[in-house]
RNA sequence: GCAGCAGUAGCUCAGUUGGUUAGAGCACUAGUUUGUGGAACUAGGGGUCGGUGGUUCGAAUCCACCCUGCUGUACCA
């Protein structure tokens, strides 16, 4: 099979990034159609940006200062950086800046992309991926932050998902702004990484989450991570305020009153939700599943959420001097093709082609002529591609799926009369041609 | 990045205290059936045992470093 390895170029892929077969695929398609058809019906554009930007568009303008170049893929084009983008709300902001003048205000898109970073991939997660976003520009109004959550719920449950296996958990980011003023909390790393230790809480729980923002926590491995350092008082006032089941700040109190008007109940005031983007302002929720998700080898894996969002009011400002508030929400959609295709069977019906066998070269006039008869009929058809015998034509068919083979041989040719061997009974049938869609068709 | 575990055929794995030409199942190829797939039987191809260096008469097996994967953790715009 293979002889010589020496200078024959690699197989293998790079780091993070995967084949993605026909199965995963059209789970993808699947979703990808319920987003266009939701995204229609709440009145949203259809917005395309290129995989490449100026690097200082989408990295130096963040407000996140905290990690500079990294994480992103980057080169140098006479003397210019570009980056693939890690987003798809960067590029918008770009967009936005570039176009504020003609696009209508409120700016309403949603956008399907694949988007690359540069780290080191987990269950699920790659280095290259498709990400979907629906972002509202130039509007306060927290009907837009309710209604994103709204719309993202009827994408999930067009794909499946019922109310149990899912919940949208929401809180923002002036509870713990207002929770780190009363403390006195006011160096900005310490409650960067204050912020990011509650970020964990769903994944680790309270008395590791509070070990980190304590003195440190050493994981399963035995690796040690640094704690934040805040006092043991604090700490208590932290979790007594975080444990709260409603919220007392006045946006999401708003938000929850037109989730009632909406009829929408599967949420959850979660005020532990952070979302480490340092640009959100206010408004902050994260799209969950709440059932097991496996990897191939049917271990239960920490999969987090497949998404989420919130307001960021200032980032389109970066560009320049256009005061654009904005909110939006992401998701994941390799992530979620992952999990969806774990806890549902998909049947989804693409149908694979009859297979007219070839007999003779010489046939081939009639095989053509069957094979425009049936795909006329909109019946996915493929003449064997190739002159095996009739045993390498059938494992072909078996092979790939295909629900019917028809043979069409010499004798069938002179009676007009093709056989048609279903490949699931393997019962054969000599049919008329004319009637040959119609049994075509009870076998598909 | 840090930590733990792992890497033997396309896939899943076995390989005893270092010892001849490294095995199995599935898959693949050919045949039993030159007009019949999914079953069975027969035969066959395919491995520098993740890489490099070292220890040794001898390494898949021991040591070092590197690479890759998994899991956790960190980071995640």
């Amino acid at each position: 099979m293979k002889k010589d390895k020496t200078n024959k170029p690699s197989k293998e892929l790079p780091l993070g990034f995967v084949d993605r077969q026909e199965k995963e695929l059209l789970v993808r398609d699947f979703i990808i159609s319920n987003i266009k058809e939701v995204m229609i019906k709440y009145g949203f554009q259809y917005l395309e940006t290129p995989s490449f930007e100026y690097s200082d568009s989408i990295g130096k303008f963040l407000p996140d200062k905290d990690r500079p170049d990294e994480g992103i893929f980057s080169f140098q084009d006479e003397n210019k950086w570009l980056s693939l983008r890690y987003d798809l709300t960067a590029p918008l902001a770009r967009y936005i800046a570039k176009n504020y003048l003609e696009i209508p205000k409120p700016f309403k898109r949603y956008q399907l992309g694949t988007v690359w970073r540069n780290e080191k991939p987990g269950p699920g997660r790659f280095r290259e991926f498709l990400q979907f976003d629906a972002d509202y520009v130039g509007t306060k109004s927290l009907q837009a932050d309710a209604e994103l959550c709204v719309m993202i719920s009827e994408i999930l449950e067009k794909c499946g998902l019922n109310k149990s296996e899912y919940i949208i958990k929401i809180s923002s980011r002036k509870i713990t702004e207002k929770l780190f003023n009363n403390l006195n909390v006011n160096d900005t790393q310490q409650k960067l990484n204050a912020l990011r230790a509650l970020d964990k809480i769903d994944r680790l729980g309270w008395e590791s989450v509070k070990q980190l923002l304590g003195k440190g926590r050493k994981d399963k491995s035995g690796d040690f991570t640094k704690g934040v350092n805040l006092s043991s008082e604090n700490i208590e006032v932290i979790e007594k305020e975080l444990k709260k089941k409603s919220p007392n700040s006045e946006d999401l109190i708003e938000i929850l009153k037109i989730f009632k008007d909406y009829n929408f109940s599967n949420y959850e005031f979660d005020p532990s939700i952070i979302r480490g983007l340092e640009y959100y302002t206010g408004t902050i929720f994260e799209v969950n599943l709440k059932f097991d998700v496996k990897n191939n080898k049917g271990q239960v894996i920490q999969f987090g959420s497949i998404g989420g969002g919130g307001r960021y009011d200032n980032l389109v400002n970066n560009f320049g001097n256009y005061d654009a508030p904005a909110t939006g929400i992401s998701i994941g959609l390799d992530r979620l093709v992952y999990a969806l295709m774990q806890k549902k069977e998909f049947k989804i019906k693409q149908s694979k082609p009859v297979v007219i066998c070839v007999f003779n070269k010489k046939s081939m006039k009639e095989y053509i002529g069957l094979q425009i008869i049936l795909r006329e009929a909109g019946i996915s058809t493929e003449i064997y591609p190739g002159e095996n015998k009739l045993k390498k034509q059938m494992e072909y068919a078996n092979k790939i799926k295909s629900p019917a083979v028809i043979l069409y041989g010499e004798d069938e040719i002179k009676s007009g009369k093709p056989t048609l061997r279903n490949l699931s009974s393997g019962k054969e049938k000599s049919i008329e041609i004319k009637e040959l869609i119609n049994e075509i068709k009870k076998i598909i």
